[in-house]
DNA sequence: TCAATATATTAGTGTATACTTACGTTAGTG
DNA sequence: CACTAACGTAAGTATACACTAATATATTGA
């Protein structure tokens, strides 16, 4: 299983976050990836590995091209820090507002 | 409603992460969140202020101290982005593994 | 009002990050 | 084999980040 450090990590740039938008509805070269994006595609790249570690994406080779698509091992490690994690916060939650009020 | 950029930031940081683990089970005092982590206090204030930013947190003042408890704005964004975003994601994962076989 | 408590803010610093340009690598094609 | 296509990798750089130490702020009580 993932750490969420790398999966957070990944999510926090808004570029990467790009990135899987791009592909959420399918895979797409590496090349396709970039071109609709404001940074170079070395810089792509880059972004690309980083989800990748995070397995947050799945790459897969065809030719000289790299398909990358979405990896849901990185998005079953979220679901787990919310199931586990933040079905408690909702509860605590209550409470906190209640003792806020005079 | 609050951009993903700032909360997936705050929770990409692993300190951080351990503030919201020592609130999830109750509010507590400043100082008292310092106490279980390895930084100073100033440096746990200021980790405490990103939270903050990302409605992650919440602060409420008692006499001279401050107490934070979790906050579930910022949680209903990430909710938000995973029902909106992620749904397609599982789905189309199939159609990845597929071709890949040969 | 003076001091103590609890905390935030500022200034400064080493390191990590995201970017670009230049170069290297792998697979197909004539 | 040379050439092209589609990439990744490396080196260098400006900026952002997390941290500490020092200082400032706000609240309570003597």
């Amino acid at each position: 299983m993932q750490n969420l450090d790398n999966i957070f990590f990944a999510l926090s740039d808004p570029t990467r976050r790009d990135v899987l938008e791009r592909i959420r509805n399918g895979p797409m070269p590496a090349g396709k990836i970039a071109e609709g994006l404001p940074v170079t595609r070395p810089a792509v790249s880059q972004h690309l590995r980083i989800l990748k570690d995070a397995e947050l994406i799945q790459e897969r080779r065809e030719g000289t091209k790299r398909i990358y698509g979405l990896n849901p091992l990185g998005l079953e490690a979220l679901k787990e820090f919310f199931d586990d994690y933040w079905s408690v916060a909702m509860t605590r939650f209550k409470d906190f507002v209640e003792t806020e009020e005079p």
